[in-house]
DNA sequence: ATGCCTATGCGACATAGA
């Protein structure tokens, strides 16, 4: 089909496609309010990070009974990376090149409906200076690597998850509380900048330009109460993604549920 | 300045998270 047919096709078709990222620190823990979540908001493809368990602990049959297929990418007992998807998803990369040595499970990708999407767990790289900020520094420049082979493929692309990366001041509550920490730095911004500039676009930001868009708030000394977040969990868009972007949220309600993670669902619409 | 809280592991405290 030439390119011009193609776009009028796509036009005449045009559904909405909804992707979201979750970051559910501990899938076993999280199952009722994940299952919740997907009965009220239906999303066709999730991304989820710090799933806690290895690929024979997680919930397939139950989240197969709520009308998602799962592809798992587990650790035990931290890190973990997934993709539920209600249509079948075809594995695309399992881990990032460019070190043998590292086990982290924390990249998976997948072609579903189209899109090809990524679910994605930066290491957090906490205490800086350090080995695990220099591994945080090394992941993402493979992570980068990544996303340049996928550009060039001109494709519908969304790279989800847990940047652990605030890209500016009004991401996070206070800059001056958050000085020394590795999701600040200049190196770790500098990074997150460079993917930008390559053509990624930060959908939330796209759609909210100014303003607070937190997706996390600490568990610890009331973060959540005194609404002291910061905006961590992001989905980059390829240009041809982009382009079909019509809706970004960020599901804040769900903070205040149950034994609620402490990383809030954040989504797009494509259509596609 | 420090810890606050939560999840997991073959657990009885330690590690990791951000």
């Amino acid at each position: 089909m030439p390119p011009a047919a193609a776009a009028a096709d796509h036009r005449f078709r045009s559904k909405l496609l909804k992707i979201a990222t979750f970051n559910v620190n501990g899938i076993s823990a999280r199952l009722p309010r994940l299952l919740d979540w997907l009965a009220e908001t239906s999303p066709d493809v999730v991304c989820l990070q710090e799933i806690k368990t290895v690929d024979e602990g997680f919930p397939v049959e139950a989240i197969a009974a709520a009308g998602y297929a799962s592809l798992v990418h587990g650790q035990k007992g931290f890190n973990g990376v997934a993709i539920l998807s209600k249509q079948p998803a075809v594995e695309t990369a399992r881990g990032l090149d460019g070190d043998p040595a590292d086990d982290h499970a924390r990249y998976l990708e997948a072609e579903v409906g189209g899109v090809r999407v990524a679910s994605i767990y930066l290491p957090n790289g906490n205490p800086q200076p350090g080995p695990k900020f220099d591994y945080k520094l090394r992941w993402f420049d493979r992570l980068t690597a990544r996303a340049a082979t996928l550009l060039a493929g001109e494709r519908v692309v969304v790279l989800a998850g847990d940047y652990n990366v605030c890209q500016q001041a009004i991401d996070t509550y206070s800059e001056v509380a958050m000085t020394a920490d590795a999701l600040v730095q200049p190196e770790t911004r500098a990074r997150f900048r460079s993917l930008l500039f390559g053509g990624w676009t930060d959908a939330i930001r796209a759609l909210q330009p100014s303003g607070p868009a937190y997706t996390f708030w600490d568990y610890q000394a009331g973060a959540w109460p005194r609404d002291m977040g910061l905006r961590i969990d992001h989905l980059l868009l390829s240009p041809v993604a982009a382009d079909r972007l019509t809706n970004a949220g960020i599901d804040r309600s769900v903070r205040g549920g149950e034994r609620a993670s402490d990383h809030v669902p954040t989504w797009v619409e494509l259509a596609v």
